[in-house]
RNA sequence: GGCCCCUUCGUCUAGCGGCCUAGGAUGCCACCCUUUCAAGGUGGAGACACGGGUUCGAGUCCCGUAGGGGCUACCA
């Protein structure tokens, strides 16, 4: 199916404001801004804050926030603004109200007086509700009111019979009527349920596809009776698979921070935690779209715009997923190394900065791509190539066990290293081409492996054993800090 | 418990009755390249949950079983 008989495509995330914006709540609603702008449509953020209690301050800023960082633009929403504002469902009251009340007079909804006890009492017996204020007779119910007795509205869900629905990704459900309650649609402080509020939005703001997670399902028959009680235009449905634990067991968006899988690597789920840990905003996206949903060609590396291009709702695997996080990051690995050298430079520099280091843009530009391909995220870079904005009159040998190459001691570390500097103040060139060749044969003549050279000088220059190339690392460190480091490791070993 | 949804390599997936001796990716292993680590190259192990049907033919359609997920609130 496409969206072609419903023009505009209008698409809408709503979530609650109940603190920062999960990973799970943006691949559903990546799957609906891909629909809206495979078809040209818009997409909207409405806030459901239809339940005080759990409303968190700050929420709305965090979620806009997490679409700014991924470059996913809302067309309309409370920042936006929009033509059917507003967009936060506490500001809209009386409209639901409207509506509720509107039900009650065609006898499709009813007050329902049943006190928190009466609740619970029919919650033990095992039941749920019984229906026991359905049929009250008009009389006794204008008594109660008038008595002040609080009330909310429910829905008079049929009896009997079936309801389906057709779903974009699963095909028709059906429903038997009896197994729903009569839920509640206006709760007694005037507030609507989520059952009611979504239905009159997505109705006043003409949106053409709901699009939202599984867990809705059950509701869907719910849903498809109060569309029809009210008489609108149903929109298309489409129930969005969700994201499991990486083992499969347990929904994702349970967990409310980040946490370690069983094989240690920690796994973010909240927005916030993927930019602190230095995935990029396109990788994630990447990531994510690659989830229940695939290119074709057997590619799994694409832009965003090339994903627009073919995405499609009824394209999406109904099967919930676990979460595959190793496989972000080899995918930001990718984006990384096929960065642009400026930009990248621009995105390593505040990580750098914020663990405390003084970066020189000029010298950034230069250890860039030296990194580029062994960086897997941009936190990567402290432990990388952190020593090259460090203080440099700070530095210090390195311990022997790094310094000590394989079958080397004391002795002979110290013979490499005092061949390297006359050798080193020789090169007329000091570019790592020239300096390769040179200690290849330095290797050869003092008699060791190159691996043996090179890892000596690699340890004595940075004082780490895994770091970018030697000679690329001199050639920025320059000869002088160079041969100044080396002698600094060779002294040590007096 | 009741209802609904789902089920291909460890994981993400391709597959919409014959193109499947089931393809790609990731992860893992090996080898190559190699100044460490990566990256890159080559190769390897690795799946149609199970049982019945339907059909000339089933991973693909139907039923059942099992397993997983969800819903069952005056939460969304």
């Amino acid at each position: 199916m496409t969206a072609d008989d419903r023009q505009p495509v209008r698409i809408r995330y709503a979530p609650s404001p109940t603190g920062p914006q999960h990973i799970g709540g943006i691949r559903s609603a990546l799957f609906g801004w891909l629909f809206a702008r495979r078809h040209g449509g818009q997409f909207i953020l409405r806030i459901e804050d239809t339940d005080q209690k759990r409303s968190v301050p700050g929420s709305i800023e965090m979620i806009q926030d997490a679409f700014d960082w991924l470059g996913m633009d809302i067309d309309e929403g409370p920042r936006q603004g929009g033509p059917y504002g507003p967009y936060i469902q506490s500001q809209r009251l009386e409209l639901y109200q409207t509506w509720a009340h509107w039900l009650v007079e065609k006898g499709q909804a009813y007050k329902c007086f049943a006190t928190a006890e009466e609740l619970a009492q029919m919650r033990e017996a095992g039941s749920g509700y019984d229906r026991r204020y359905r049929d009250l007779d008009p009389a006794t119910a204008k008594r109660l009111e008038s008595q002040g007795q609080d009330y909310v509205i429910r829905f008079k869900m049929p009896l009997t019979g079936k309801t389906s629905g057709y779903d974009m990704i699963r095909g028709e459900v059906t429903f038997d009527n009896e197994q729903l309650q009569d839920t509640v649609l206006l709760k007694s402080d005037g507030f609507p349920t989520y059952h009611l509020a979504h239905i009159v939005d997505d109705h006043h703001m003409k949106i053409s596809h709901i699009t939202r997670a599984v867990e809705w399902l059950p509701s869907f028959p719910l849903h498809l009776k109060i569309w029809e009680a009210l008489g609108w235009e149903k929109p298309h449905f489409a129930h969005l698979p969700v994201l499991l634990n990486p083992n499969g067991k347990g929904k994702l968006s349970k967990r409310k921070e980040r946490f370690a899988a069983a094989d240690g690597t920690s796994v973010p789920v909240l927005v916030h935690e993927f930019i602190d840990a230095g995935y990029l905003p396109a990788a994630v996206l990447n990531f994510l779209t690659n989830i229940g949903w695939n290119f074709g060609d057997d590619r799994e590396v694409f832009s965003l715009s090339e994903a627009i291009e073919r995405f499609d709702l009824t394209d999406v695997n109904p099967a919930n997923s676990a979460y595959p996080i190793a496989k972000l990051h080899w995918l930001n690995g990718q984006y990384i190394q096929s960065a642009d050298v400026d930009h990248l430079a621009g995105l390593l520099k505040p990580v750098l900065q914020s663990a405390g280091y003084e970066v020189d843009d000029a010298r950034l530009r230069r250890v860039v791509p030296i990194l580029q391909v062994r960086l897997k995220t941009l936190n990567d870079v402290i432990a990388m190539a952190g020593f090259f904005f460090d203080e440099w009159d700070c530095f210090a040998a390195p311990p022997t066990e790094i310094l000590f190459q394989k079958k080397m001691d004391g002795r002979a570390t110290k013979q490499v290293l005092e061949a390297s500097i006359p050798l080193i103040e020789s090169l007329a060139d000091f570019g790592h081409e020239r300096q390769y060749a040179a200690f290849k044969d330095l290797a050869k003549k003092i008699g060791y492996k190159n691996g043996q050279v090179f890892g000596t000088l690699r340890a004595a220059v940075t004082g780490q054993r895994v770091s970018p190339p030697t000679f690329e690392t001199m050639e920025i460190l320059g000869k002088a800090e160079s041969i100044r480091r080396i002698k600094l490791a060779c002294d040590s070993l007096e």
